[in-house]
DNA sequence: GTGAAAGCGCTAACAC
DNA sequence: GTGTTAGCGCTTTCAC
């Protein structure tokens, strides 16, 4: 009875791998036709060969060795992925679906975190390529990608995340940010009552200005509320709270509030009721991203949320599938109505974790 | 002036990639050469050859292939990591640190997710194997490795994060999880004078039973504490909001609480809240792991704190430094004070966002 | 239905 | 200091 390492050890009695060429050998067949029988192709193997090559691979514990066969196929079933902040919520839950679409249609996830550098993250561009990743997924400042050095015709195909809008010569994914500030204001303004809005919003968000910015202010001019402050603070926790710490600490609080990022609706959330103001009575807020982490704060998030499933599988698609021309694919983004805004609470979806 | 793509389009006028031997034949030197100034050695390389190398690497936009190094040298730089969510604050903050980590020395790192299923555990493992990657980082119940299928001498060197303790032939990596919980409960019994206390965990935990259940227990016999309910539900916001609501819903809220992950102490803070409980004085909280998504919510979570910076560091220093004999390694866990449990609040550590 | 052999791009031992 | 060359493990064309 063979164990997997019988005749795999170098003249030295150390482990070697079993290659192709082993279980071909001991199968006395080529390897030619073992690479037929893994692949069921390119030529037909006689029925009881292939099984007899299959026993053999069993016995010896063969695994095929991907890397070679990478570099000889020149696809690696790899693609890139770059975040700039892996903790965002949003950023999370769309790296997770963006790593479903890929498990569903077999391909693994290089992860690299570029923190919002954008030496970082050219850096991070030219090892991934390095690497051979038939494709690469890009979550950054869409403008930084605007005027591109020259393109090389040898990089992956790339999808930028994240993006405002169209950006010559590659595909974009975003959500249509203007809509979704503007209907946040609009509820706001209509459903509540609310006559004064703040913004909260991070820098170097999808474009600049930032589409969030455009449609609180088109949705302050439609409906005659009153321009509240323009916080800018970081994309995260401690940025939404530092901006609504400001807000307290000058008297500006307005009468409402449009967060541009659950992330930092969280910080806001927690600084505003740190310093007993009142959610949603003093100030309602509705926040941009409609991530499951919007539904654990009290009051929960209302938010304009973007469609990541779906997102993260066209990005997958526009990766893997035919090449078609490059355009830009805004996703609408509806509103989600929990209680930070003052409407009627609704417990999480609880039923289920996901 | 050459352009990048000069010479490098094959009979059909296709773009071709530069390799190796394109610099070597623009040069005018052997392939070799052009690998001695790549990788500073093994051989010498005469200054003035090396310059004008390099200068033809530039004018021809040579990129070096990653997959036929690795092919070669039997190493891609490249580590896998299995995680169970990527959602749970801990394991996020863990996989950030470890991509960190990673990337300070080198590596890549191929991400995968298991969601707690042990098929698909091994489905990764195996595929990552296949991969060539050259070490794996698993996060899984460390129980399910305690009696591992003979092990293969050819997989890669594997450390288990997220461990309770030793497993033979591994290097496991963990918090030292029963005296953090002690920690929490004494904390609430000594400072607070808290007399019952119940515990919030889920299942397939760090062992069976889980460490955690284990402190909690001898803490409350330790402190004449009476032992309030143990409830068990999913590692996630969602599982925490449940476990909370049962409690309520039942009568049955204890004193003070324990809960085992800050994924399920957000979701308790939020049902309680709901509820109307006040969050210290009728129920006060510790948590375990100490992310800082705790450091969000209203009021902030004290926590039993991971390591995890640490932790990574060691898992990869296990991974890419000399081999060392496997064992366990414990990390301790330390309280910190946050206002969940009745301390005095102290604002989020907003200088810098990380 | 099967096998021989070329070659993917790179490294490094060995010869000069 | 530089060049020649034999692989790394796999796929696939082409002959038989």
């Amino acid at each position: 009875m063979a164990t997997p390492t019988d005749g795999t050890r170098d003249d030295a009695g150390r482990v070697r791998r079993v290659t192709r060429a082993d279980v071909a050998r001991a199968a006395g067949v080529s390897t030619a036709v073992v690479s037929y029988v893994m692949n069921d192709g390119p030529r037909p193997v006689a029925p009881e060969t292939a099984e007899r090559v299959r026993a053999v691979m069993a016995e010896l514990g063969y695994r095929p060795n991907f890397t070679a066969r990478a570099l000889n196929l020149g696809t690696t079933h790899t693609l890139g992925l770059v975040l700039q902040d892996t903790l965002n919520p949003f950023f999370a839950e769309l790296a997770q679906s963006l790593e479903r679409a890929a498990s569903a249609r077999g391909y693994h996830l290089v992860v690299a975190e570029s923190h919002g550098d954008p030496a970082t993250e050219q850096r991070l561009v030219a090892e991934l390529t390095g690497r051979q990743v038939d494709g690469l997924l890009l979550m950054s400042s869409g403008d930084r990608w605007r005027d591109p050095a020259p393109r090389d015709p040898r990089d992956p195909p790339t999808v930028l995340l994240d993006c405002a809008g169209p950006v010559a010569g590659r595909h974009t994914i975003g959500p249509d940010a203007a809509d979704g500030a503007r209907a946040a204001v609009t509820h706001l303004a209509q459903t509540h009552g609310r006559r004064r809005t703040g913004l909260v919003i991070g820098p170097d968000g999808l474009a600049s200005p930032d589409p969030r910015i455009v449609g609180w202010r088109d949705a302050i001019a439609a409906h005659r509320v009153i321009e509240g402050p323009l916080m800018i603070e970081t994309w995260s926790n401690a940025g939404g709270y530092r901006a609504a710490r400001r807000l307290i600490e000058t008297g500006t609080l307005p009468d409402a509030l449009f967060v541009s990022s659950d992330a930092q609706a969280i910080g806001v959330v927690r600084a505003l009721l740190e310093a007993g103001v009142d959610i949603p009575r003093e100030c309602p807020l509705v926040s941009f991203d409609g991530t499951r982490a919007g539904e654990y704060t009290w009051p929960a998030l209302t938010s304009a949320r973007q469609p990541v499933g779906e997102m993260a599988d066209l990005a997958l698609d526009l990766l893997t599938s035919e090449r078609s021309t490059p355009r830009h694919h805004a996703f609408p983004v509806g509103l989600v109505l929990r209680e930070s805004c003052g409407c009627p609470p609704t417990p999480p979806s609880v039923a289920s974790d996901h």
